[in-house]
DNA sequence: TATAAATCCTAACGTAACGTGAGAGTCAAC
DNA sequence: GTTGACTCTCACGTTACGTTAGGATTTATA
């Protein structure tokens, strides 16, 4: 895989490539006589390792002397990765209680201290780097689809065809609803999709008329349609 | 409260206190005569308000704007950061059955796509600086990649000609389904959309003439069948 | 009350992790 | 055989601070 289709399948720039290459945090296993990077399948794992430590706020530094490490081992490291998932799930969690008593306080409902009012904030350290080291030593330990993009998108224009030609049918109906499904599945293929980010989405089309705009190029009444259609979809959902 | 204090109660560093100061983004309220920094229980509750968007993936110079934009209202932001703050958890869960598969797979139970193994990760954009600008005025338009965006533009664009081509046909029908779920998956690309963001959108192009002259002006019924489609799709999702 | 800690200040350079062109080579397609 | 999409290597720019350096001020203690 050249760098372009590594940056569009994992969401990293193609200029983060190059960094990575350049420090030596990742090096593409081949490289053509012209320089052209290319990307193996165990780079593709590496970079997924890079980057779940990297969410995990680690230094690409620190990154770079665990993967190197020779006790290094990758299903370890992912069930580290999980653990540290976990706490931050939690710590999410405490950061949503503290802004639904925020807002309580706010209305005159609550009294909050100070301290309560930071709670889930504090990232002075990093608290898995103890648990790293234990684990992996201390310092200096130190196929695919041809072009997703396109496959995609050739998905999407046939969907979108056919949900235009599919307008006057029931939207309850099997095959309305099959699109959708159809349509929706193809959406969490491509990356992830709550339905509070839905209900955002909507929520912007109505407030920004750059959106109104350009659904109105493409005919009267998409936008209405399209609204509606997401209404009651997300609807069904719950 | 002195620097040291605040900084300790919040877990931010003093030396970023000094920088939130230099920028303008968090002045302190009184300055002793030796220049002493004095903050208020007001300047704590803006620093919360900084914290949460900077853990949101806001730049300093987006949250000034925000917090000084006149239509800015603290309620309300927290209710946006609460949402945001559900997305980011189900990204975390996302990422966590990611973790699992993958350790799965490293085992050998199971296989795996390089796209399912990079599921969680995608961070092209700030997927809540749609909404942020919804709710509190624009003057980030620049801010997303110059490239990404336009492609995305003329990739919509040829959807939304699409969708107006179709409108005649049935919202069930096979075609009509998959040329949402492609739009689906567009916006899904541009941003992160959860179904109940989708829904909303579809109330939106109803409750707002706006929206209904427009997708109308491409032809009668469009909205309503997308909303149906979408309504029906949602529902089968359950 | 003097003096040593502790805490504060400004100023300015350093750093991490890329972003952003500039200029030029490469490769597939028409 | 020339576009056009993709790639490369510099190399400077940017964000959000970290990190001394040198000095003023406030607080604790002798």
């Amino acid at each position: 895989m050249k760098v372009k289709e590594v940056a569009e399948l994992t969401g990293v720039s193609i200029r983060t490539l190059h960094h990575y290459d350049d420090i030596g945090l990742l090096r593409p296993d081949h490289v053509t006589e012209a320089g052209y990077r290319l990307y193996s399948n165990e780079n593709l794992a590496d970079l997924q390792q890079i980057l779940f430590f990297r969410e995990l706020g680690f230094s690409l530094k620190r990154i770079k002397e665990l993967l190197l490490s020779p006790e290094f081992e990758r299903v370890a490291a992912l069930e580290l990765q999980r653990d540290m998932l976990l706490d931050k799930k939690s710590q999410l969690e405490i950061m949503l209680a503290t802004i639904d008593r925020t807002i309580q306080s706010e209305r005159g409902e609550t009294k909050m201290t100070n301290e309560e009012k930071f709670k889930g904030f504090d990232f002075r350290t990093n608290p898995y780097e103890e648990e790293a080291k234990a684990r992996w030593g201390e310092k200096a330990v130190g196929q695919t689809k041809h072009n997703f993009n396109e496959e995609m998108q050739e998905k999407m224009n046939r969907i979108y065809f056919k949900l235009a030609e599919l307008r006057h049918l029931e939207p309850g109906s099997n095959e309305a609803q099959e699109a959708i499904e159809k349509w929706f599945m193809l959406l969490n293929q491509m990356g992830s999709y709550s339905l509070a980010a839905f209900k955002g989405l909507g929520e912007m089309y109505v407030a920004d008329e750059r959106f109104t705009q350009n659904i109105d190029q493409f005919g009267e009444g998409l936008a209405v349609f399209m609204r509606d259609a997401m209404s009651i979809y997300s609807d069904r959902q719950v």
